[in-house]
DNA sequence: CCGATACGCAACGGTGTCGTTTCGAAAGCT
DNA sequence: AGCTTTCGAAACGACACCGTTGCGTATCGG
């Protein structure tokens, strides 16, 4: 999506209308392949810088020229695989803001243990800095929709009178979220029971007198 | 500390009390210079796997040989490189719960901004996985020692009064400290300014009616 | 069937890092 | 002085990737 076309494009096929560039076509599926062992590497630990071409192209089952010939650069590549992430958020109840909140925090929890969606939120930490274009589409893409879902339930909360009218919807925001972030990477494993529920509910409450 | 003394340790000087081992002595800087670059590359943003010897050895101005000689593998050199960090915590006024926990806040956020402490963040959040021992000894010497200081003001607090006495200290912690990463991260660089009081007030108010 | 293109595979020369070894000089001790 | 150990520097053979090219085969349109 981001590179593609390189070979051929617009061209390739003389002014024809919309006809094939003539030729084999180019296999679906060991594009999707690529993708596949792309992601999968990444989920196993790899960072980008350490991401090889052999190593793709050998996970995929699929040649170097297969890989070059679609995409100029590793960024591209792992940019293209990224945006084939599909968000599959959690459907909301709609019904209570806090029971919402709750199934998105324990969604974010269960995702965080998924290797995949694990390593990827390393992606995110550790490659940020080097790696700002890749990381711009990755935010859109993975983060940003589901800040969105958060935000979007804090927000009706406040329309709604479920909370109060004159928070900080950002702040709030990132202590729900950034609490279990936090806690899927540096707290505990012992305490993950309810996590969510108690996360939501504590900083509904507040932890101020009274 | 921790692969040290590989070569001769407690042999060497031959059952004499604890005389030097006779010949020319470890040069204490090229020590300092070693871990000096070694915390520099990573401070550049090198991961774990990609910091090179010959290059830590290049930057620190050293043979390759003095450092083979002193560690057997680069992850000792990273953990005893780790374990030279410092913790400079902000000193606590100890007056008001609030006042601290702005206090430490608003120093997390500056560390934040640093070269040096953001991509240790990193490496803490992407090689976490990957060399889990240094991983422990890490999180021992960088986060734990901040990850108590904002407990113990919690803590604090409950024992005073000044917080409810149910509350749940790991989670209010997360929802402080987890806040601010989040922001740290992916949050705009927009809304920076009191950033750190106005995430204590509301994790203190709570976001719930009334 | 023919021409065109993509496929997987293997090989190319080039580069960077590995961990080790050798070297002459330096720095400590007796 | 003589002995011992470390120092920085350079070179070693080995390996992993790089990005490219050539090869024989597979798969399309005409």
């Amino acid at each position: 999506m981001t590179t593609q076309e390189m070979t051929h494009g617009t061209a390739g096929q003389a002014a024809a209308g919309a006809g094939r560039p003539a030729g084999r076509p180019r296999s679906e599926k060991a594009e999707k392949a690529i993708i596949e062992a792309t992601l999968d590497l990444i989920a196993e630990g790899m960072g980008v810088a350490e991401l090889s071409i052999e190593a793709i192209a050998s996970r995929a089952g699929v040649g170097k020229t297969t890989i070059y010939r679609r995409w100029s650069n590793k960024e591209d590549l792992v940019a293209d695989s990224l945006a084939t992430l599909k968000a599959p958020l959690p459907p909301v109840g709609g019904v209570s803001v806090r029971d919402d909140l709750i199934t998105l925090l324990a969604a974010m929890q269960t995702e965080a243990g998924q290797d995949r969606t694990r390593c990827l939120m390393n992606i995110a930490m550790s490659d940020a800095d080097r790696y700002p274009r890749l990381m711009g589409r990755f935010v859109k893409v993975a983060v940003e929709p589901r800040r969105k879902a958060v935000r979007d339930v804090v927000q009706r909360g406040v329309d709604t009178g479920e909370l109060r009218p004159d928070i900080d919807v950002e702040v709030a925001l990132a202590s729900l979220s950034g609490a279990m972030l936090w806690h899927t990477k540096w707290g505990g494993v012992e305490l993950t029971d309810g996590l969510a529920e108690r996360i939501v509910d504590q900083v509904l409450s507040g932890i101020g007198p009274r």
